[in-house]
RNA sequence: GGUCUCGUGGCCGAGCGGUUAGGCAGAGGUCUGCAAAACCUUGUACAGCGGUUCGAAUCCGCUCGAGACCUCCA
């Protein structure tokens, strides 16, 4: 493909033509899930949307580093009283589990349900815990630069130093004077010269669980410095992509150009992407709002909304089926949708692998390659390619019912075509799999009862026909007979 | 309050100045012993009101409604 591609930059707020700084090779980096409860519907959609990303630069002969973070050492946590506390070290108390016991238990189910998912798992994996020292040492260029002040064992990022020779808020479009004005009122912040600095690091309180030692305190690194540590540690102190939701745009995102730049004089990003929300009723699907479905919950259909389980490739499609800059609405009918429609869609890969060739093509392969990736490469827009997909695959049927035909060079290039874009671009994956060892043995049994079937059926008994199709309904195999035979399949 | 985004047919969701998006659901038909699948045909749209234009879902203004960020969040 040598058409380029386009990303939305949401720091110009337009699409640019993406040019990684070194021809050939993608350093990509991607905000990480706090790990501190099970993994939800919201968290999906960045994964599964840079995920596309990974995986498309990779077909475009990209060699992409992708790294994707693990923030173990918690967020502080604003409690009504004012004392903040660190997520995970909470969660610890509360189930009385060691920190780390929490964070790995969290990673883990959280890797699971990304395996699930076909997420192709990062590059680098980095854990905030695991780079303390990096963190420590942002903090001192960070002071030696001068945008940075000690006070009672905390460092805090002095943002209105740092915009008199820079500009903070350029990522989220804001200034910093309405951004005074407008910033509410926080406990616990009187050791701050303003309200909008940012801890970079954070004297422990006593009962504070979490903490290592520094030349300031006891105490734990800020929020917004692990992302810039590590990336810069891994993907150099410029590189091409960074991603994450649109939620951590602002504050998030901000301060982590404020501290590559005030610590190495220079932006580390080129290009910003984020993802939309996914909504639930119209409204953000978050943890803080109480209103979220964990992944295992969608996958097994235990969570009292759902009327029935969605299997992994189903919030796959689902989610690849929107536009990774809209929002996308949860509803019970919207998943029962892209699940039929998924299937339709695999199915027909599987038609695919059974056609017969002829002469000539009636059909047009070309454009209909071109379409999609066209559509891929102008932002990564994957419901217009699945649209010409599903376009394919009214061919796919046409010929397969022998109203269209397709020559074997054809034939060869759309087999080829689909299985890169269903399995390898967008990451699809057949679920039905079942143990292969018992396949043969399934498929020979299954020839057998189709063929028994068969002779009664020619000897007109259709009541023997029509009772081993409801009984073989009734162990969720479907039997179609088509003019060349019974098919089956598993439910 | 500030900044910004969005309102598309029963549902989800593209398009963003002139052409059928697509999926699911619905209707009719072909095929079939029946069924399923597949195929064909098909209806229902662009929140409202003004304006720009030969032409607007698409641009501008206003009204109404929804949401996001400004605090942890994917």
């Amino acid at each position: 493909m040598n058409k380029p591609l386009y990303i939305y930059n949401t720091l110009s707020r337009k699409k640019e033509e993406f040019k990684p700084l070194v021809e050939g090779h993608v350093g990509l980096y991607v905000c990480g899930p706090t790990v501190y409860s099970n993994s939800h519907l919201g968290h999906a959609r960045p994964y599964i949307t840079f995920d596309l990303l990974y995986r498309y630069l990779t077909f475009l002969g990209n060699k992409v580093r992708y790294v994707r973070n693990i923030t173990d050492v918690g967020h502080l946590e604003d409690e009504v009283e004012g004392v903040g506390e660190d997520r995970i070290a909470k969660k610890a108390r509360l189930e009385q589990l060691e920190p780390m016991e929490v964070v790995q238990k969290y990673m883990n189910t959280f890797q699971h349900n990304m395996d699930q998912l076909n997420i192709i798992r990062p590059s680098i994996e980095p854990r905030a815990s695991g780079h303390i020292i990096e963190q420590i040492q942002m903090i001192e260029e960070i002071l030696e630069q001068g945008y940075a002040y000690e006070i009672n064992g905390s460092v805090y990022f002095d943002v209105e130093k740092y915009n008199k020779d820079y500009h903070y808020g350029k990522l989220s479009g804001r200034n910093l004077e309405d951004t005074l004005t407008n910033t509410r009122k926080l406990d616990g912040q009187d050791e701050k010269k303003n309200p909008f600095d940012f801890a970079l690091w954070k004297k422990a309180s006593p009962e504070h669980i979490m903490r290592w030692p520094s030349k300031w305190s006891d105490g734990f690194p800020g929020w917004h410095l692990e992302c810039s540590t590590m990336s810069t540690k891994y993907l150099g102190e410029q590189f091409d992509i960074h991603g994450g939701g649109m939620d951590l745009t602002f504050p998030h995102h901000e301060c982590e150009i404020a501290q590559n730049t005030a610590s190495k004089g220079k932006e580390a990003v080129k290009y910003w992407m984020h993802n939309n929300m996914i909504t639930i009723n119209g409204q953000k699907m978050a943890r803080s709002l109480g209103n979220f479905i964990t992944l295992d919950e969608l996958f097994s259909g235990t969570h009292e909304i759902l009327e029935q389980p969605y299997s992994p490739m189903t919030i796959r499609f689902f989610i690849l089926q929107a536009h990774y800059r809209s929002t996308v609405n949860f509803s019970n009918e919207a998943l029962q949708a892209s699940q039929k429609g998924l299937e339709r869609l695999m199915s027909a890969v599987d038609v695919l692998g059974e056609l017969k060739s002829s002469e000539a093509s009636t059909v047009e392969i070309k454009g209909l390659q071109e379409k999609c990736f066209e559509a891929l490469s102008d932002d990564l827009n994957s419901p217009i390619a699945i649209a010409h997909l599903f376009d394919g695959v009214k061919m796919i049927n046409s010929i397969k019912a022998e109203k269209e035909t397709i020559s074997a060079d054809d034939l060869q290039e759309l087999k080829e075509f689909y299985h890169t874009m269903v399995f390898d671009i967008l990451g699809l994956k057949k679920e039905d799999e079942t143990a292969s060892a018992d396949n043969e043995t399934v498929a020979g049994l299954m020839q057998l009862v189709i063929s028994l079937r068969q002779n009664a059926k020619t000897a007109k008994d259709w009541a023997t026909a029509d009772k081993i199709r409801d009984k073989l309904k009734e162990i969720g195999i479907i039997v179609k007979d088509t003019k060349d035979g019974a098919e089956w399949e598993k439910e």
